[in-house]
DNA sequence: ATGGTTGCACGGCAA
């Protein structure tokens, strides 16, 4: 099973590039996050013509929005809401067995520090809330996915400076910390530095907002798929697909892939 | 220190 996810910055915007992903990664799974579109409106054909028959969408008008495309079908398909908002940021599907969740964390504004900055909070109790209620399921035995826009870039080597984006949303100190206790809540495993060392840079999101995003190259890796121990043995490899930031109009994300026998 | 860009049921907000 290939799996992939992928912050499209609007799906109706990526319809082309979704198929061009499709041709270059082949993913069995796509998961989606910031839609940015309501339900009524989901562009599900386009899914259909590229033999993703099961799709489920969770989304709402111009922010956030999340869903789930499959060649395989889906069960179980539920959602979470956190903070008390129903802010589409977490749908949950089984398929073939392997309980899947695509989850987009909230960005958490510009300052890092909860007192100051209220959406900063929201992060910090997003991701608290995530973690307690994974915990909970800790010892059931199933196998699991976690994968999405993390909005946080935990290693040094995630980041283009590690010394100058400690002061910076999205590498602080707190968020690493409170990114580890959710690591830490199912013993998940960092699918992707699995295969690829932390010794080696890796960028899944560039800003918008610089002239040339390859040659500054001070991209982040702030999209993540996890999973639990079980399926260790299941791991088969992974990939980041950085060429997809150079097409017209790009997402400032990059798909990212893992691929599991 | 500041401002840089994109997307959205179109215009201020979120990223």
């Amino acid at each position: 099973m290939r799996i992939a996810t992928w912050n499209v910055n609007s799906v109706r915007l990526r319809l082309e590039q979704l198929g061009r992903i499709d041709e270059a990664l082949r993913p069995d799974v796509l998961c989606l996050q910031e839609t940015k579109v309501s339900d009524n409106l989901f562009p599900h054909d386009a899914f259909t013509a590229l033999g993703y028959a099961h799709v489920a969408a969770l989304g709402q008008k111009s922010y956030n929005g999340v869903a789930i495309a499959s060649r395989r079908p889906l069960t179980d398909v539920t959602t979470r809401n956190w903070c008390g908002r129903e802010d589409c940021r977490h749908l949950i599907a089984t398929i073939d067995g392997l309980e899947v969740h695509c989850l987009y964390v909230p960005a958490g504004g510009d300052i890092p520090d909860p007192e100051a900055n209220e959406k900063f909070a929201h992060k910090l109790a997003f991701l608290d809330a995530v973690t307690t209620w994974f915990a909970d399921q800790s010892g059931d035995g199933v196998p699991r996915v976690l994968l999405g826009d993390f909005n946080i870039a935990p290693l040094e080597s995630d980041v283009w400076s590690h010394r100058q984006m400690l002061k910076v949303v999205s590498h602080s100190p707190v968020e690493i910390a409170k990114a580890g206790e959710l690591q830490t809540s199912l013993a998940w495993l960092d699918a992707v530095r699995h295969f690829i060392p932390p010794s080696q840079r890796l960028s899944t999101w560039w800003s918008y907002r610089s002239a040339d995003w390859k040659s500054s190259d001070r991209g982040r890796r702030l999209d993540h798929i996890w999973v639990t121990p079980e399926l260790a043995p299941r791991l088969v490899g992974a990939e980041i697909f950085p060429e997809s930031r150079g097409w017209q109009p790009a997402s400032d994300h990059v798909p990212v892939l893992v691929e599991l026998s």
